[in-house]
DNA sequence: ACAAAAGTGTTCATTCTACACCCATGG
DNA sequence: CCATGGGTGTAGAATGAACACTTTTGT
């Protein structure tokens, strides 16, 4: 059991600080994806007591010897397969009743996910399916809270730097990234405006080839250009859209 | 010691994840103060091992009853003897080998303090002093990093929302409110346009008195308008400064 | 030929920026 | 009477919001 290997380590040499308490702590993470115009959110049937059996952020225990980010990083490839995807730190969850299981800090992260890159057998296999936003059920513990601050830190990141990207297939269209944004913001954006807009970022290389799953006509596919990107950013440039 | 009680704990029949391992956790405060047209922060010299004798952040281990927002208050209240002051959850520092004291994962919050409110001689007591931000020490672990983090989140909030406000005496004059903008973004603001920008918020209440400490002149004294402040957070405003 | 989505420009209102001088007072 | 910081207004630039019609093409 890991709690000897603690135990062991609680009275060690190296232990500075015996005399305090210690806390179980996990992670969970929000992890967003964007598919058929809709902004959805990766969650599983929750198979540990307690609230067993209810809908739930994907998550685990920290390791002793596991950076909290990679834990996270560590849930999200277990589950989705996917290494290397954006994962920001959200916010720590430290209330003493939050988990009636036991006293358990938890460090919420959320993730964003081109949604056709994910191994889709290994998320099933793992009872975890993608709910969109708007009907989402009732979660487990403080998982509601946690979407709902995630939500708006993804507002706030998305309204200053271009992470929708990290959300969309490398080539995509200019009203897929209009509806993504919708779906982030939830209103609707006009798309003369919007296309202004995000082309006057000069992030956007337009590529030869058009989409036409959406339209008759078809639309120009676009590749986000992070070379540029890393550019202006270093000079100092804004990308408030 | 409180060892054995959370070894107690760790057995007893509600905790339903005797088989994870788990850490210390502690939290950091980052105490941002304005005073003498300077932006400050307080630092203490660390009087535990490892790094004894560095300055550092002040902070404490979370206890096993104690929500991590509350532990945080103690903190404060503790080294400078105030209640109910402004503070907010800045980020958890998770990485395995952070504190060489023992794997110890840290939740830093910071916040923002009237200069003329706090007990000076209580902090006096506990070796802490308010250090200018430019002639900050090297500090302890990785509190230098919390630093920097702490001062961009402020920076990104007090853009957004009128926060500036809690670094200041209740009566405060436009040049002072301005001196901490400028102490907060690091660079100088033209005079009239802050003055616009700011009165045109509409939180400010002028009031007969000025303080004539900065001139001979004198210039008016205002008062923040935490009603109409609310009123208009309510009603979707946006304070952008 | 028509339905359905892609694409394009202009005008107006608002906000931001830059900038220079007079005012009031204590010493 | 003068040095010091407090206080005021305006014009030009940039940005944001509103808004309608033409294009393409598969059916």
């Amino acid at each position: 059991m890991a709690l000897s290997s603690a135990s062991i380590a609680n009275n060690s040499n190296n232990d500075f600080y015996a005399d305090h308490e210690k806390l179980y702590v996990a992670t969970d993470c929000i992890v967003f994806g964007f598919d058929e115009g809709d902004l959805k959110l990766l969650i599983f049937k929750r198979r540990v007591e307690p609230d067993s059996g209810i809908w739930s952020l994907i998550g685990s225990f920290v390791q002793l010897d596991e950076d909290v980010n990679d834990a996270a990083r560590r849930v999200l490839k277990e589950i989705t397969g996917l290494d290397e995807i954006f994962l920001e730190q959200s916010k720590a969850y430290g209330k003493t009743d939050r988990d009636p299981g036991y006293r358990c800090l938890s460090v919420a992260h959320y993730a964003l996910i081109r949604i056709d890159d994910y191994d889709k057998e290994l998320v099933e296999s793992h009872g975890a399916y993608w709910y969109t936003l708007k009907d989402l059920p009732k979660l487990a513990l403080d998982h509601d809270q946690m979407v709902a601050d995630a939500l708006s830190k993804l507002r706030r990141k998305a309204r200053h730097q271009p992470i929708g990207f990290e959300l969309l297939p490398e080539k995509f269209t200019i009203p897929q990234l209009q509806q993504l944004y919708e779906g982030i913001y939830q209103r609707e954006l006009d798309p003369r405006n919007f296309r202004k807009k995000v082309l006057s970022l000069k992030v956007l290389v337009k590529l030869d080839e058009k989409d036409k799953s959406g339209s008759k006509r078809g639309a120009f596919l676009y590749r986000f250009d992070f070379e540029k990107y890393q550019e202006l950013l270093e000079s100092g440039y804004n990308f408030e859209i």
